[in-house]
DNA sequence: CCGATGAGTCAATAATACTGACTCATATTC
DNA sequence: GAATATGAGTCAGTATTATTGACTCATCGG
């Protein structure tokens, strides 16, 4: 029984290179034109899930440093895609949210890759996505599996 | 409708970053030890599922340039973790396999992410790791999703 | 007041990727 | 056999994304 787990944990290699190759390049044309590269969709996407993130949060969530994020926001900021304001409660935050270009830009990149999963999706079919929902929330770290849960039923 | 039709996509995004980003991070501690990166590790992930390979495969595959795979085949050569011999058929091929040393490293890497995901598999279930992939072959390239398949039934 | 935290910044470096042009050996096609 | 195409390797230069480590500054909390 170790050949046959094994072999499950190898077909997952496989699959998870290939379609994180391919999700992530459906958006890349797009950043190319506007001159802007994945660093900067991810933390639009980010934001945009989580308006009011603070730039804390964000790290954690990309788990790069501060250093690589802040040319990325530096970028964002300067292109009036992304705001900041200070925390209410606390005033050393810089509270993120999507500016309205911002938002438009991200709906944009957001379509693109619509266009690639929403298909795959509806030919997979939904006990499909059931099942595709658990592995990856099982493979994720538990921290951000719950936080995604919790935020699913925050919204409904 | 379209509502959500777009949170499922939203929700697809969350999911296929975080699980990538921990599957990924599951090797990297090992190979910062050895000084090697993720690039060589898809290397010899794929040369490892496919001995023989040449590098024209290996190309399509990864879909980089032949110049950024160059830096990685030489450092991988080198270390004599992989062995490239001509074609039988056509001598201008370099057919790739990985050397004894190099089948010693994947497997160690390959623990590592087997590490990380067996566990979710086991607690995602049989049905939702069927479902796992039929959504993960809808999102990437069919062609490379053929591929896959092709290569599955000629195992067994 | 003082230590901890959130944020921003400096300088230097590494890994991974890119473009475009070019060589060379071998295959294929006419 | 000559022309063309392909597989592989290489050169020079550049871009993106990431890193480490140290440091400043404002603000928070006890």
């Amino acid at each position: 029984m170790p050949e046959s787990h094994d072999a499950a944990v190898r077909q997952a290699q496989d699959l998870l290179f290939f379609a994180y190759r391919d999700f992530t390049h459906a958006a890349d044309t797009l950043l190319e034109e506007i001159g802007l590269g994945r660093a900067h969709h991810r933390a639009l996407h980010f934001i945009g899930r989580n308006p009011g993130l603070t730039v804390t949060d964000l790290l954690g969530i990309l788990r790069i440093t501060k250093q690589s994020l802040a040319r990325v926001l530096a970028d964002l900021l300067e292109r009036g895609l992304v705001a900041q304001e200070p925390g209410l409660a606390d005033r050393r935050q810089r509270r993120l949210t999507l500016t309205q270009d911002g938002r438009a830009l991200e709906q944009r990149l957001f379509e693109r890759q619509k266009a690639r999963l929403a298909p795959a999706f509806a030919a997979a079919g939904d006990a499909a996505f059931d099942g595709f929902k658990a592995v990856m929330r099982a493979i994720m770290d538990p921290a951000d599996a719950a936080r995604l849960e919790k935020d699913a039923n925050d919204d409904g």
